[in-house]
DNA sequence: ACACTTCTACTAGTTCTATCGTAGATAAGA
DNA sequence: TCTTATCTACGATAGAACTAGTAGAAGTGT
């Protein structure tokens, strides 16, 4: 599998078609956090199109973006870059890291640990 | 705490000095995968310190570099960054990940159960 | 028909990233 | 001492990332 890569921007536009499907420029613009310029927005996601990374149709006189990658490959993506220069290659630790460090309540962990039980007698 | 984020090259130099402490430029330039110039490997080192991520004092003729931020502190700050934008901010949504789709070995896998417990009976 | 709004297309500037060459200092070896 | 290797300092360039302005098309309202 290919890697899928975003910057940091990209990223956040890419966060808003994932979690609405599709959306139009203003769509997008609009679920930003930073308030940016409409045709800098625009921007952003034709160069997502150029690269390959989502497509539009044309929804009355305006445009609709949507993803042609899943946010699954790109979690994938960044999680293997992140484990092998953060964590040393290595998923155990930046799970430890996660379980001790990271703020979790009790529900979520017994959530994890009932997944865990569930994968190691399964 | 303020957030401390790397550029892909970066991390890689990182990388090696958080594993051996410190180093030279020559150190690093042998240890990363990629093969670059000394004058890049130097350049880069440049680049962290102008922005306070390193530290070097003279080692004979050469400098040898530290790192001035810890291997931790970056660690949160990419996974933030990750889970913000890839998992809708859940934590749980990516340690889910994590153990589904990651090919942990039973070892690994009982180690963070173990570890489980203890968090949650502790 | 005219003014107004909303879009896309194109262009452009600034900053950051990545990479390396050259020059000059300095130590080491012959 | 002369040469060679090793460093830092400085400069430069190409490309990516980020941001936004302007022009012109296309609807909307009156």
């Amino acid at each position: 599998m290919k890697d899928v890569v975003f910057t940091e921007r990209e990223l956040d536009v890419m966060a808003v078609l994932w979690d609405h499907c599709s959306a139009t420029v203003a769509d997008v613009r609009e679920r930003l956090t930073d308030e940016l310029a409409y045709t800098t927005v625009l921007t952003i996601l034709r160069t997502l199109e150029d690269k390959g990374y989502v497509g539009h149709r044309p929804e009355g006189r305006a445009y609709r973006y949507h993803p042609l990658v899943a946010r699954e490959e790109a979690q994938v993506s960044h999680l293997n870059r992140l484990t092998q220069k953060l964590f040393s290659g290595s998923t155990e630790r930046l799970l430890t890291h996660l379980v001790a460090e990271r703020g979790m309540s009790e529900e979520e962990l017994e959530r994890l640990r009932a997944l865990l039980n569930q994968r190691l007698e399964g």
